[in-house]
DNA sequence: GAGTAAAAGTACACCAAGTGCAGAAATGCT
DNA sequence: AGCATTTCTGCACTTGGTGTACTTTTACTC
């Protein structure tokens, strides 16, 4: 309401400045994140308690849980972002460009860049990352479950960008996120077995070549009869 | 060794006959099943512990524990054959039918015979437990588990019955797993809005057709350029 | 049929993931 | 500086699950 002490506060109140109160949130929330990440990837996330974690951070467990709802989470958050990854891509697709198409070149555009979110990348620590998650069934599980979002999230998108039908939508998600998925955890496979990024690329991208091409022509003729 | 003495002893011993232990065994199992798909049914899966699942079934906490690993098997272990349902029906084909066909035939066989697999069972009985699944988390995630594992055992079967190559088998199988679970997924989920089975019948038929037809022939010609 | 080894079941103590709650501490606002 | 609100903490508690030592039951042998 009142404006006249604009002026003198200007240092002090701005309307977009995150606060102290947001940054040390944000603080807590990365030691929380880094401790554990740390830890797990040291040990295992199997091998170490959220109180382990907790203590490394600095905090109580209440705290902890009350920046992550799980200890999944802990390593989890950080792939948030890919959940909705197909679903934007979709939507940010150019005009004239089918769905199948712009998520076909954006996964060959993850392979080029060597984006871990495609399997491949043989940095230590995107192996070491790779090795903690598939060796915690329950990370496993999450992940899958991270999966289903995805499904969810690109059947939203194609739906609204390409006015396809309900069911049909459904069915194109599941089978475009199984595939990319597939494609990812072989890649990263090979790279946990020693396989070089580098020399594996130019067969990744056959590879993914080929599984689009089986996407958008069908398993039809590639299962003949014997 | 010696068989002189078979006429004395044939009522007693017998190569394939359960016996008490056994017997014993296998009543315990179901009735410690019984008891927690009762009250997971009554009261929901997560409102119950496996405390009160071992008090129902008169057994102590350790051994429901030494029958069933973990709570969600108390629910699993009665789908435990599915699992390796579609790898079974691939290996089984006639000669001549190509595994998608196998797959399509089987899948709509489920239909017709309004098997709970399918979805398209609206009994109350199947309607409840659906719905029990559905509301706990830790139960969906663990179907996808299990999800994971149809894709591995159909990969394997396709591989060795069709001798698809490794990295296509793959693909083949998660689509399919992926294509099948969203039919059956939109089947039960319309029971549970109330649908009729046999109301339904026509349309699931229909939706399992078009959605074989689009993994036989692609999703090519389905999302053309806006 | 008694004796005995193996299997199955139990009681109990324990660990780890979360949650509820009441109070202490930090922060933001005036 | 004072006060309300948010954040953090300690603590007790629930629940899934495990290790262990002990008792009971089953099967087999003499």
């Amino acid at each position: 309401m009142l404006s006249g002490e604009s002026a003198v506060t200007v240092e002090i109140v701005d309307e977009s400045k995150p606060g102290l109160r947001e940054r040390k949130k944000q603080r807590t929330h990365a030691a929380i994140s880094d401790a554990a990440i740390a830890l797990f990837l040291e040990h295992g996330f199997d091998q170490v308690s959220v109180a382990r974690v907790a203590e490394a951070a600095e905090v109580s467990k209440r705290t902890l849980f009350a920046y992550f709802p799980t200890k999944e989470d802990l390593v989890v958050h950080r792939l948030a972002d890919h959940e909705t990854e197909l679903a934007r891509v979709v939507r940010a697709r150019q005009v004239g460009t089918d769905p199948l198409s712009a998520v076909r070149e954006h996964f060959l555009d993850g392979l080029r860049e060597r984006d871990p979110i495609s399997g491949l990348n043989d940095h230590p620590q995107v192996l070491r990352l790779t090795r903690m998650i598939l060796d915690s069934p329950s990370l496993v599980a999450r992940m899958e479950t991270f999966k289903s979002g995805a499904e969810r999230a690109l059947a939203a998108a194609l739906r609204e960008t390409a006015d396809t039908p309900e069911l049909t939508a459904r069915l194109a998600a599941v089978q475009i996120v199984a595939v990319q998925w597939a494609l990812s955890q072989d890649n990263a496979h090979r790279m946990a077995d020693g396989e070089p990024a580098d020399a594996r690329y130019s067969g990744a991208a056959a590879d993914a070549e080929h599984a689009f091409a089986l996407l958008e022509h069908g398993l039809g003729r590639l299962t003949p009869p014997q």
